[in-house]
DNA sequence: TCTGGGGTCCTAGGACCC
DNA sequence: TCTGGGGTCCTAGGACCC
């Protein structure tokens, strides 16, 4: 049997922990530059604040309503995700968890009895809550896909513990997805939700008495067949090995406002390569390839219509490396190249990807081997970057007035990561 | 009149996830 | 004035190999 843990509002969660008196109180957390509505809890969405809608337009209801408005905080969340997540190793077992994302984990439960499951699922969400302060669910049942029904419906279930279901006779699943609705099935986007409806099929059950070979035409493939196997109570989406690393890095963002200049672009690019590096560094890994891109709209002085414009170049090394400054001196090219004089620049991003691991750098006949010193300089950078402030230490190249940085104009403290912003009691 | 069969590797693009 | 960021997996098709 398979559980899916995931912790409640997670973002909206962090932000109540330390702020007591918003609890039962609407509260949203908007993405990076203020953008978009990112999580939101219960009374937040039943004042009609929609999931991923843009902040401006839901600004009224928020100011009417004395809704909560925090920036997105990563510093914070990372590390209560963190807390949460070895809560749950230390309850079932390293070898047991599969972290799924910063607020959801898969645990496999074949060791425990199918006639305890119901209290192991009751401890696991008490526990979690007692030890870290977050609120989660828990959804337990034979496949990954049917762990995730449960879940879902453990949020409104009214007959048994709030918050805890477990789907492991072949009724209540049966009854669990007549209630889903096919939009609400993991692995089903909203493209296929809507070929689903067309074809007649609106609900889980319906779907998975669907013919193998119908979903491999029709939804993806393989992973359609997957799909149907899996609300069949046959498991074939296996647990990942928790040492897998990352196959791919990217580092993106949206300016604070328009930019025209390519020495600002060119600054964004080194700043977010940077960061990149520092994340290649984190699992130990070396980038064979790099990607810039950038994302327009329109040119300067033209009236501002959503229509973005992306384009892509990208570069592959003779020789791996975590470098930041080498890393740096592959990217700034492809910037220039990618700039056009005239344009309105919205976004830049920067991706790492053939990923090796760094203590197998194959070495190129044509470069000296002075990467100890290198590897020691970094170490170096990133132990005072994460342990005082970001870019404490940084490249010339990321600039010194940095115009473009991002908006987060409500940013709340990082109270458990940075000495100088610790939580107080008065 | 007629032109094989069986692979691998790479990339772009589509779909999905939180 | 304005719409996030970071991932995964799969397939098709082209280039290339013997």
């Amino acid at each position: 049997m398979k559980a899916i843990v995931d912790c409640n509002s997670f973002y909206c969660s962090c932000e109540r922990l330390f702020k007591p008196e918003l609890k039962d109180k609407p509260v949203v957390v908007l993405s990076n530059n203020d953008g978009c509505i990112i999580s939101r809890t219960d009374e937040a969405k039943k004042l009609g604040v929609g999931m991923a809608a843009p902040y401006y337009q839901n600004k009224d209801i928020i100011e009417k309503n004395d809704v909560a408005v925090f920036s997105s905080n990563y510093h914070l969340y990372g590390d209560l995700s963190r807390r949460v997540m070895d809560t749950l190793r230390w309850l079932v077992g390293e070898e047991n968890v599969e972290v799924y994302s910063v607020d959801e984990a898969f645990l496999s439960l074949d060791t425990i009895p199918p006639d305890q499951l119901q209290a192991a699922a009751v401890r696991i969400k008490k526990t979690v809550e007692e030890w870290t302060g977050i609120a989660v669910s828990v959804g337990v049942a034979p496949t990954k896909v049917l762990s995730k029904v449960a879940n879902r419906l453990s949020k409104k279930d009214k007959r048994g513990t709030k918050g805890v279901m477990v789907l492991n006779d072949t009724s209540a699943i049966k009854q669990a997805l007549e209630m889903t609705l096919v939009d609400d099935i993991w692995g089903v986007g909203r493209r296929y939700a809507m070929k689903l409806h067309q074809t007649g099929i609106d609900n889980g059950w319906q779907l998975s008495k669907m013919p193998e070979e119908w979903a491999r035409k029709n939804l993806g493939g393989v992973v359609g067949v997957r799909l149907i196997k899996e609300l069949n109570s046959i498991a074939c989406i296996p647990m990942k090995d928790p040492l897998e690393t990352k196959k791919m890095i990217a580092t993106t963002r949206m300016f604070g406002k328009p930019v025209f200049e390519v020495t600002e672009i060119k600054e964004a690019v080194a700043t977010y390569t940077a960061r990149a590096a520092e994340k290649l560094r984190r699992q130990f890994s070396a980038a064979t390839m790099l990607q810039v891109f950038v994302v327009t709209n329109g040119s300067r002085n033209e009236k501002y219509e959503y229509s973005p414009q992306s384009r892509y170049q990208y570069t592959t090394f003779p020789k791996a490396t975590a470098d930041t400054g080498e890393l740096i001196r592959y990217a700034l090219p492809l910037a220039e190249k990618l700039y056009q004089p005239g344009l309105k620049y919205l976004k830049a991003g920067v991706i790492l990807s053939g990923l090796v691991p760094d203590s197998s750098i194959q070495s190129s006949l044509f470069t000296r081997d002075v990467d100890h010193k290198k590897r020691y300089l970094m170490d170096a950078v990133d132990n005072i970057n994460f342990s005082h402030r970001d870019d404490m230490v940084k490249y010339l190249a990321s600039g010194l007035k940095r115009n473009w940085k991002m908006r987060q104009e409500m940013r709340s403290k990082r109270y458990t990561t940075r000495w100088d912003e610790l939580y107080e009691i008065m």
